[in-house]
DNA sequence: GCCAACGTTGGC
DNA sequence: GCCAACGTTGGC
């Protein structure tokens, strides 16, 4: 069974945009253990929210999807990388990366149309003090955010 | 730039 | 194992 999720991107550093213009990319960078282990979760397939963090305004900007599996993320072992981590040894990597692809850009949604969306009260996401760069969704959720997305007058 | 929230580190 | 210090995230 499909699972969803939410990925957080910075857009300034990485934006949907740049998902849809290079097909696919790993998602790396992922530095928390809770993070780390929901991307071991993801199978090939799930669908993801494409969330834009630290942008102004903050908000939702397209549905990607899950196109690999978790394998180390190289980045760790990069010394010119800001993602690197002397502690990790190529014999037993401690941060993970999936490959993510696009699926559909959304009509932008704010972080505060994503408030009054009724279906979204219980989600980590809108949870004071929520830093988790990756975070499951229901599938309750996920639909509610591409309903409220694509349905809505423009 | 500020600051609240929270994860990690390291001394003890 | 506790907890203070520190670093990072992310909304504003």
């Amino acid at each position: 069974m499909a699972a969803y999720w939410l990925f957080k991107s910075e857009p300034d550093v990485f934006s949907y945009d740049h998902l849809v213009r290079n097909k696919r990319e790993g998602w790396d960078g992922v530095r928390n253990y809770q993070a780390r282990n929901f991307m071991r979760e993801m199978k090939v397939g799930d669908k993801g929210i494409f969330y834009h963090s630290n942008a102004t305004p903050p908000g939702v900007a397209g549905v990607c999807r899950v196109a690999k599996t978790a394998e180390p993320d190289p980045t760790q072992f990069d010394p010119g990388s800001k993602y690197y981590d002397p502690a990790s040894k190529p014999s037993d990597p401690r941060w993970d990366w999936v490959t993510v692809a696009p699926v559909k850009k959304l009509p932008f949604v704010s972080l505060d149309e994503l408030k009054s969306i009724p279906e979204l009260a219980e989600c980590r996401l809108l949870a004071k003090g929520n830093r988790l760069s990756v975070m499951p969704l229901t599938e309750h959720e996920f639909e509610a955010i591409v309903a409220h997305a694509t349905s809505r007058r423009r």
